[in-house]
DNA sequence: ATCTATGGCAAGCCGA
DNA sequence: TCGGCTTGCCAT
């Protein structure tokens, strides 16, 4: 059967081939046709993954994207039951009858009365159910939808003393509306079967969701079942992904500037379509007066010549059409939209452009478009998924941090370039576009795979979206499924919005984590032990959630959260508490570990690995965005609790450490630093915060020894193996010029190479020398390169944004744009300290330090500036060494004298 | 339209 | 001149 399916699959697309190759262009609206016939609604459909939805307005259904990973190809599947767009309110059938612009509104369909628990209220609660005939008529318009008509009208019917109407649930998107409703998990497989869709089950992943139950035998009911659930999902496997990367280049008459996408004036002059597995694509349009150029493109790349712009973005369209999956950076706001309005400019039919354009995102029509700007863009994914290794979310930087391919340099513009120079840029473009999602047997891709599944978001969605939207839905998801009512983000902040401890940092909400003071030194054989996951498994053991914190029973008001007066319900289990919870367990029971065992294959182990750090990306969020006013479920006192539980955690933990009688050097949040621990003391540490605080406290790291300054989140930690972990010291922050990075370097390798006591006095001797070189060459002037003394500083907001002050970068880019180059909030402003001068800035006399890096010369540079910065970043580890700045220096003053 | 949180350090601006 | 405030970058 499977044998003969594939066959079948594969002749359609062989012919299809066949037929697009026969002659490219007009035939296209005629094999589209077919095809989308092909593709829409089969009857049978073998299992396929659901990558994607959206509501189909012609047909007024939800529509789900199945991926058939044998003949890699998109199918539609729309919703075949009666399920209809709603919202909920509690006035009454009748009293909505008496609103007259309710049931004449052209959308509305029909009323029914339901039944919900209100979690807020802690009990059930009776509401109407107002139906529509298309998502439209709920909400998303700017005016007279009905989740605004109805507590509008009813207030100017009702008396003063009648309750005010008010509507829930009226804010979700209608996919998801339906994906909650029909229990439907993205990311998983379905298959159809006359014309239904049925979920699909693999034998493999039910074996392995046994052994996962067994390891968590411990847990009991609830838990135990949610864990199973999200196992289920996430031990089901990936399929290949059929995809091709798209990268095109546009004219410009002017070099410096991006042509806008929305008026899409000029031609596209080439575009790319990398695969790897099919013949990649590299389309030029002929242009006069431009040389053929000697660069040499990759010899399984096509390269195809176009004398009309129209046919080269009927081939683009072409492979749009046919892949599953389209792959681009930044295609969102730039290549897929100027393609699109390009096209409709050029007088191609809009059933022929294969691009839907919204305001912020373009999707496909017959496939799935992710944008990697868009995902690397996301600080958690930047963060945690990656530890931060890329810094600038460029295809540049990105692609030479994650798989070491960097773009083309160019050094003149567009408009010079030859043939061949154009081709090999555009197709490196694409190359690394296509890369960034092959890299680490497919990681990012199965990692939004992944996250669809949890959060119960398209992949499209998931990939452009934060992490509160993921953590969001899948909380949402869950009300549905319990016939829980979804709460207003209101009605939670007017019943438990207050906080009630003081932060530290001036305006906001709530106190945080607690840093214990450092001992200042150099400390030899330090234990770092922190709690695994600590705020996550605090919301989980204290059972967190809007529902449970200040809830409405008496009883429980003596159930107070530490250094607050909150208090916690003991009746029901929280959602957050219980899927958070469940997730964390899982992390770190399993896959984590699961993750480093050896005695995995290959496969299983990268499996696991991107797994653990889907993981890890929303538990590190799932704390914060109870604090954050965008989340849906914003509820400060949860996020208060949790910081409050984690400072009582913490505290105890250091005095249960020196009631054993081990030094703490240092903590921060969730860990302490440990002096020279015996075995015994760590496993008795460990063993008396699992009694005790109910939460695991391990080994992190052992440090051979750590060097710490009177600072807070200031030290340096060498490993056994001589690497060396730098925290927080000036040196290793960004902005800090090259030239004093590079000395601070050399003196943390020489650091690494200490292994005792006794080997610091010659350690010293040297890190003297690194000082004292650097010194000399600044008050020699002999730097080799005036970009070693560039400060590098991002502009957090556009320069004219800055009202209060005027910092250093923001004057650089005034003096910048005084010659035309534009600088926008979040660009990276590069500039050389120099002796102060006046200067007129945008008409103003200024006094200025500084001077951008496009600006100035070797004989503007104030040497003296960068000594004190040599001096303040080495300082932090010379305290702490016993050394004296001064005096490293001064020691020459003297020998220059003699 | 977009958005997880707070704590800490260094530098520089700017008004008292 | 001092100290509060703003800014950016980092730790967790």
């Amino acid at each position: 059967m499977e044998e003969q399916r594939q066959l079948d699959e594969y002749s359609i697309s062989d012919q299809m081939l066949e037929k697009q190759q026969e002659s490219s262009e007009l035939v296209l609206s005629k094999v589209e046709t077919e095809r989308i016939q092909r593709q829409d609604n089969p009857k049978q459909l073998p299992s396929s993954y659901f990558v994607s939805a959206s509501y189909d307005g012609k047909r007024g259904k939800a529509c789900i994207n199945l991926y058939d990973p044998i003949s890699k190809r998109i199918y539609f599947w729309h919703d075949t039951s009666k399920h209809k767009p709603y919202l909920l309110t509690n006035l009454s059938p009748y009293e909505l009858d008496q609103l007259d612009r309710v049931k004449s509104h052209p959308g509305f369909d029909h009323f029914e009365q339901v039944e919900k628990f209100d979690p807020l209220l802690d009990k059930m609660v009776s509401l109407t159910k107002v139906v529509a005939r298309d998502p439209l008529a709920i909400g998303g318009r700017p005016r007279g939808c009905l989740r605004e008509i109805i507590p509008e009208d009813h207030a100017k019917v009702s008396t003063p003393e009648q309750p005010e109407a008010k509507v829930w649930e009226a804010a979700i998107k209608y996919y998801q509306c339906f994906i909650y409703d029909s229990h439907l998990i993205p990311g998983t497989s379905y298959s159809i079967k006359n014309g239904e869709l049925i979920p699909a089950t693999v034998e493999n992943t039910e074996n392995i969701v046994e052994k996962i139950q067994t390891t968590f035998d411990i847990q009991e009911g609830e838990e135990k079942a949610h864990i199973e659930q999200w196992a289920q999902l996430l031990e089901y496997p990936a399929p290949p992904f059929r995809r091709v990367a798209l990268d095109i280049e546009v004219f410009s008459p002017i070099a410096t500037r991006v042509p806008d996408p929305r008026e899409a004036p000029y031609p596209v002059i080439c575009a790319c379509l990398t695969s790897k597995i099919d013949k990649d694509q590299v389309l030029l349009l002929k242009r006069k007066g431009v040389k053929d150029g000697r660069e040499r493109l990759p010899s399984d790349a096509s390269l195809k010549f176009f004398e009309q712009e129209k046919d080269l973005i009927e081939a683009i369209f072409k492979a749009l059409w046919d892949y599953p999956f389209v792959i681009t950076f930044n295609g969102d706001d730039f290549d897929l939209r100027y393609l699109a309005h390009r096209a409709e400019k050029l007088g191609i039919p809009r059933k022929e452009i294969p691009i839907e354009v919204g305001r912020r995102v373009c999707l496909l029509k017959s496939g799935v478009h992710i944008d990697l700007y868009k995902f690397f863009y996301n600080r958690s994914i930047q963060i945690y998924a990656f530890s931060n290794r890329y810094r600038d979310v460029t295809l540049d930087d990105v692609g030479k941090a994650l798989i070491g391919l960097a773009k083309y340099d160019l050094n003149k513009p567009f408009a010079d370039l030859s043939y061949s120079e154009l081709a090999r840029y555009c197709y490196r473009d694409s190359e690394i576009t296509l890369k960034l999602t092959s890299f680490d047997d497919d990681l990012v891709l199965k990692l939004i795979l992944v996250l669809a599944r949890i959060s119960k978001m398209p992949m499209e969605d998931v990939s452009r979206q934060g992490v509160s939207r993921w953590i969001r839905n899948f909380l949402h998801f869950e009300h549905r499924r319990r016939n829980f009512l979804i709460p207003n983000k209101a009605d939670i902040f007017s019943l438990k919005g207050k906080t009630a401890t003081t932060a530290i940092i001036k305006g906001k909400k709530y106190k945080g984590a607690i840093v214990v003071k450092p001992v200042p030194g150099v400390h030899f054989n330090v234990a770092v032990m922190d709690f695994a996951s600590l705020y996550p498994s605090i919301i989980k053991i204290w059972n967190l959630g809007y529902q449970t914190i200040l809830c409405p029973h008496e009883d429980d008001k003596d159930n107070i959260v530490p250094g607050t007066p909150h208090w916690i319900c003991r009746k029901y289990k929280a959602l957050e508490s219980l899927l958070i919870g469940s997730l964390r367990d899982l992390r770190v029971n399993w896959y984590k570990p699961k993750s480093k065992d050896k005695t995995l294959s290959a496969d299983v182990l990268s499996w696991y690995n991107i797994i653990q750090s889907a993981l890890k990306v929303i538990l590190n969020a799932s704390y914060g965005v109870f604090g954050a006013e965008s989340f849906d479920l914003y509820c400060p006192p949860v996020a208060e609790a949790t910081a409050a539980i984690a400072r009582h955690a913490l505290t105890l933990i250091v005095k249960q450490a020196h009631d054993l009688g081990i030094e703490v050097l240092y903590g921060d949040t969730d860990s302490v630093f440990l002096k020279n621990p015996s075995r015994e003391q760590i496993d008795e540490l460990a063993a008396w915060s699992s009694k005790e605080l109910k939460m695991s406290l391990d080994v992190d790291k052992v440090y051979r020894y750590a060097v710490f300054s009177s600072r807070k989140k200031n030290y340096l930690g060498i490993f056994d193996d001589g690497r060396v972990d730098v925290k927080g010291l000036t040196g290793k922050k960004r902005h800090i010029p090259r030239f004093i990075k590079d000395a601070f370097n050399q003196m943390k390798s020489r650091l690494g190479k200490v292994s005792s006591s006794e080997e610091f006095e010659s350690a010293k001797r040297d890190i003297k020398k690194i000082v004292l070189d650097r010194y000399m060459r600044l008050k020699r002037r002999e730097w080799e390169n005036l970009d070693d003394l560039a400060f590098h500083v991002v502009l957090g907001e556009a320069p004219e944004r800055y009202i209060k002050t005027t910092p250093q970068h923001v004057m650089v880019a005034r003096m910048l744009k005084d010659r035309d180059i534009e600088m926008r909030a979040g660009d990276l402003v590069s500039f050389v300290k120099i002796k102060p001068r006046d200067m007129v800035v945008r008409n103003r006399r200024e006094v200025i330090s500084v001077m951008p890096m496009q600006l100035a010369a070797d004989s503007d540079v104030d040497v003296d500036k960068y000594v004190a910065y040599l001096q303040s970043t080495f300082e932090q580890v010379l305290d702490a060494l016993g050394l004296e700045f001064d005096e490293i220096i001064g020691l020459t003053k003297l020998e220059r004298f003699m």
